[in-house]
RNA sequence: GCCAGCGUAGCUCAGAUGGCAGAGCAACUGAUUUGUAAUCAGUAGGUCGUGGGUUCGAUUCCCUCCGCUGGCUCCA
């Protein structure tokens, strides 16, 4: 006799002394055990078809949860599989997980997948689910399962067993297909309902590029048709607000072929954008004690040897030769700043010294991971360098991020934190290291910042926080970073004079709050749509005339906007309203000012926001205080 | 760099088993002086991304390179 539970209600004894977790379900009256993909037996997730011989509380998995909705796209993975080693007889099956919204399967096979093999895949995998196929499990000694691949020839699947090293592991057979797997798995084909294979890519095994090179078929995945569809639109949605579309559209930067790959020219709306937010950071920075500075963009090559960028950063920089003499194109702004930092000699009265720049570099990435304004070749990034004592250390990064948190919230912006450690290819001591993540983790825990550890991410010279924003289809980006570094001020023989009359070795922070101005407003304009607040607009107002008879009132009045600092266009064109007024709105400038022979007659203005509402006729000096006061209040709302 | 897809007028896109390349919008010209998201008419605009090959003939088929997109890897 076993005693059962559902969570919240009162146990049930049963007669038997074991019972399959779906009968358990329905013995207990659980709604809908049909939606039912798995359940929760004393919290651990398991197939419908376990076996319970024990008291136990369970908890049944519904398909449309986050959890059931998992097991359901790493089934459809299975299907897909099945499907492929039909289709594909000498395709090998290598891993096949569940992402968000779906989930993916890698294959070797003697060809790379192309789009045109989807369909056909997809066709084969609609009649494996219209059979209704029953996923089975079964556990056996990992001897057994080796034998058993090997005799597939699923070589992957043998190293991935080799590579778990347990005894037992778990298979599952749908069809004639038996895949190594964890699971649990929903009970039968049937219950795929909404699902669509999307893309083709390659892959390394194990994300290694030494590694073979891997065919991967994407897929995504929902509970049912609705919400298949909901995500289908809101891809269309995403679209239509990539700033690799709207930032053209809006003059706000192009690219060209004949210029090269991963180079941005910047529009005149553009390069208003980008001196606004420079404009910004300058009055930001100098506020909290920084000093403004400027390195050159070449440097020698020796100094990049001194530096050590030139043993691991050098497959990511360009050189080139001057009077016979190599120079470097500098990728990051440091080696001025150290240079500036040991001109003079420094007592500790002096630290921290935070010198910044808004530095342009330029770095060779590789040309496939080049994306709009957020991968690029050269950037220029709000880039700062604290040089301060050990002990001042906890105090300076906590004053960056308390710097990014004001930052990040004039924009509204939701980030994640991630702390990264030491990588394999990196320099400087184990203790080192040691100190300056400690130093990391040790901030965020003071400020009650919750982050992720992503372990071996590290710079080179040290770990780091990273600042994560996310673009218009989920993906995130590293936008501000943290970063510590013990190495360089030794390499540079930074030292400073204490309290004692001897010199000592100052520590050294990297950090940007924006990143890279390209890659933050690359993001900018997915996040507001375009549709920039005042305070941002490269253009604030557009200055509407009804009729030629208005021309001479209108350049007044854009006269006087201008004098008064805002930025301001006119379209004094022969044409109609209408016309004017839908060219500003797609131009998505917050205000226009409607100027026809009311207003040219009473001297006044009427003001039309980018939402479609009227303000009330004002005087011109009433409208431009309200323009002045949004942009020095850096307000969100139009 | 690797895998896959794509590249036709300023933009969005048609098109042909290889035989003089098409539309809308934008541009230009003229008319219209117009009140809250497109006034009308006309004109002009393309070595079909680059270079090579196959062919009587290539924008179309093949190769190379350039660029873009989505992944892998790498990073702000």
């Amino acid at each position: 006799m076993i005693s059962l539970k559902v969570k919240d209600l009162s146990p049930v004894e049963l007669e038997e002394n074991h019972i399959v977790a779906r009968d358990a379900l329905k013995q207990l009256k659980v709604k809908n055990v049909n939606q039912v993909v798995a359940v929760r037996i004393n919290g651990t997730l398991c197939d419908l078809s376990t076996q319970i011989d024990t008291d136990a509380e369970i908890e049944p998995v519904y398909i449309a949860s986050e959890e059931g909705e998992k097991i359901l796209r790493h089934s459809i993975a299975h299907v897909m599989a099945l499907a492929v080693r039909e289709l594909f007889e000498d395709a090998k099956v290598t891993i096949g997980p569940a992402i968000e919204n779906g989930f993916y399967y890698d294959f070797d096979y003697r060809r790379s997948f192309k789009e045109e093999d989807l369909p056909v895949i997809e066709k084969r995998m609609k009649e494996i689910i219209k059979k209704d196929m029953s996923f089975v499990r079964k556990e056996v000694s990992s001897e057994e399962a080796i034998e058993f691949f090997e005799s597939q020839g699923e070589t992957y699947k043998v190293e991935l067993i080799k590579d778990i090293g347990e005894d037992q592991v778990s298979l599952y057979t749908v069809g004639n297909f038996t895949d190594l797997c964890k699971g649990p798995h929903i009970p039968s084909t049937g219950m795929i309902k909404a699902f669509h294979l999307t893309k083709v890519a390659g892959a390394y095994w194990r994300g290694d590029e030494k590694r073979p090179m891997l065919s991967r078929i994407y897929g995504i995945a929902f509970c049912d048709k609705k919400r298949l569809k909901q995500h289908i639109i809101k891809l269309e949605e995403a679209k239509k607000r990539n700033h690799t579309i709207l930032g053209p559209k809006l003059g706000l930067f192009s690219t060209y072929e004949e210029v090269g790959a991963g180079m941005i020219v910047w529009h005149p709306k553009g390069a208003m954008l980008r001196h606004i937010l420079e404009q910004f950071e300058i009055k930001e920075h100098l506020k909290r004690g920084y000093e403004l500075v400027k390195g050159p963009e070449i440097l020698k090559t020796e100094l990049w040897k001194k530096s050590g960028h030139f043993d691991n950063y050098r497959d990511n920089m360009y050189f080139t030769t001057i009077d016979e003499q190599s120079y470097g194109i500098k990728p990051m702004n440091c080696l001025a700043h150290m240079l500036i930092y040991s001109s003079a000699t420094r007592s500790y009265r002096d630290l921290p010294k935070r010198y910044f720049e808004l530095g342009t570099v330029h770095r060779h990435e590789r040309s496939g991971v080049l994306h709009g304004l957020l991968r690029v070749r050269e950037f220029t990034q709000d880039d700062a360098h604290i040089i301060c004592t050990p002990e001042q250390l906890n105090q300076e990064i906590k004053g960056v991020l308390t710097f990014v948190k004001d930052v990040m919230g004039i924009f509204k912006f939701e980030y994640s934190l991630e702390i990264s450690t030491r990588p394999v290819k990196s320099i400087g001591t184990d203790e080192d290291w040691e100190l300056a993540t400690n130093a990391l983790i040790r901030a965020m825990n003071d400020l009650g910042l919750s982050y992720d550890i992503n372990e071996g991410d590290g710079a080179f010279y040290g770990p780091k926080i990273d600042v994560k924003l996310k673009d218009v289809l989920d993906r995130e980006w590293q936008c501000a970073t943290i970063q510590c570094d013990f190495t360089l001020p030794e390499k540079f023989g930074l030292v400073y004079i204490d309290k004692d009359n001897q010199r000592h070795r100052p520590v050294m922070i990297h950090r940007v709050i924006l990143g890279a101005i390209e890659r933050f407003i690359g993001i900018l304009i997915e996040h507001y749509n375009g549709a920039f607040p005042v305070w941002l607009a490269p253009v604030q107002v557009k200055v509407l005339t009804v009729t030629g008879r208005n021309i001479a009132y209108a350049k007044e009045i854009l006269q006087q906007l201008l004098d008064s600092g805002i930025r301001v266009q006119g379209d004094l064109r022969n044409e109609k309203l209408g016309l004017k007024i839908r060219e500003a709105q797609l131009e998505k400038v917050p205000y226009m000012l409607i100027i026809g022979d009311r207003e040219t007659s009473e001297h006044r203005v009427t003001p039309r926001q980018r939402d479609g509402k009227n303000l009330e006729p004002m005087t011109p000096e009433a409208f431009a205080d309200i323009v002045l006061q949004k942009t020095k209040l850096m307000t969100q709302e139009v």
